[in-house]
DNA sequence: ATGGCTTTATGCTAAAGA
């Protein structure tokens, strides 16, 4: 009899903020695992999930940045930080075993401006991620890595590419970094049925970008071959950006089978 | 007129997000 795990990932915008959004998608819609990222605040609020039946884990900093894994299962943390990123102070990775899978949490670097810093910062990010996902194919350990990627993969996945050339979420050495991603030997999911196009995972709060789905889908789930063999659905969740006050990005979720 | 956001913080302006 196999078991089906149901994960998501949603970048909340302030998990202090978004309280009541998170409890409401979590009882909407019932997650065995949950990724967050951009939690915003030095603490994580782990008693109040607690409540409802999840463990956490979480990498936190303040005001910026911070990722955090729910689970209904036990959680064995393996790090907290990106391997090859031990100078980083910038609370962006969570890895750890859950279930038998190896579940990796990723709030990947904007990058913008790209005449500033920021720019080979993220692209030196992305090499690190290329590294440790390398390792771990190298060993056949059956992993994903969701979070919010800030990357674009193609001009369908954003409303209009023309206002993106040259941002650093559609930026020709962020993509060729994506593809080198993908080359290791890990699928989109979203992509492995194909998902509708026009279908986004963030939209700006400013211009009614919502009203107008002028949106882009930076939020992902990648998949290693055996993963991709399990994997039963993957649709992004376009409920939560609707509700009041929200996130500016909504929920991904994937089902997988389990032996 | 049209479209002027949202969050955090050594706070009442600035920085960051994407």
């Amino acid at each position: 009899m196999s078991k089906i795990l149901k994960l998501a990932s949603w970048n909340v915008n302030s998990v202090k903020a978004r309280g009541e959004h998170v409890q409401k998608y979590c009882a909407d819609f019932a997650p065995d695992i949950l990724m967050m990222q951009e939690l915003k605040g030095e603490t994580f609020p782990s008693e109040d999930f607690k409540a409802i039946g999840y463990h956490s884990v979480a990498a936190t900093q303040k005001a910026y940045n911070g990722v955090a894994i729910l689970s209904k299962n036990e959680i064995e943390l393996i790090h907290d930080r990106l391997p090859g990123m031990e100078d980083d102070d910038q609370a962006r990775y969570l890895e750890a075993n859950i279930s038998g899978i190896r579940v990796i949490n990723i709030y990947l670097p904007n990058g913008n401006p790209v005449d500033t810093d920021k720019f080979p910062y993220k692209l030196r990010w992305m090499d690190a991620l290329i590294e440790r996902a390398k390792i771990l194919r190298a060993q056949h350990i059956p992993f994903l890595i969701a979070g919010d990627f800030n990357i674009i993969p193609e001009d369908k996945d954003c409303h209009d590419p023309s206002a993106w050339r040259g941002d650093a979420l559609f930026h020709e050495e962020s993509l060729a970094k994506w593809r080198s991603l993908l080359n290791i030997g890990l699928y989109d999911a979203y992509r492995i049925v194909d998902g509708s196009d026009e279908v986004y995972s963030f939209w700006d709060y400013q211009r009614g970008a919502w009203q107008k789905n002028d949106g882009i889908r930076i939020d992902h789930f990648l998949l290693s071959p055996q993963l991709a063999d399990q994997m039963i659905a993957c649709e992004i969740h376009k409920e939560p950006r609707g509700w009041d006050r929200p996130s500016d990005h909504t929920p991904i979720a994937l089902s997988l089978k389990l032996d």
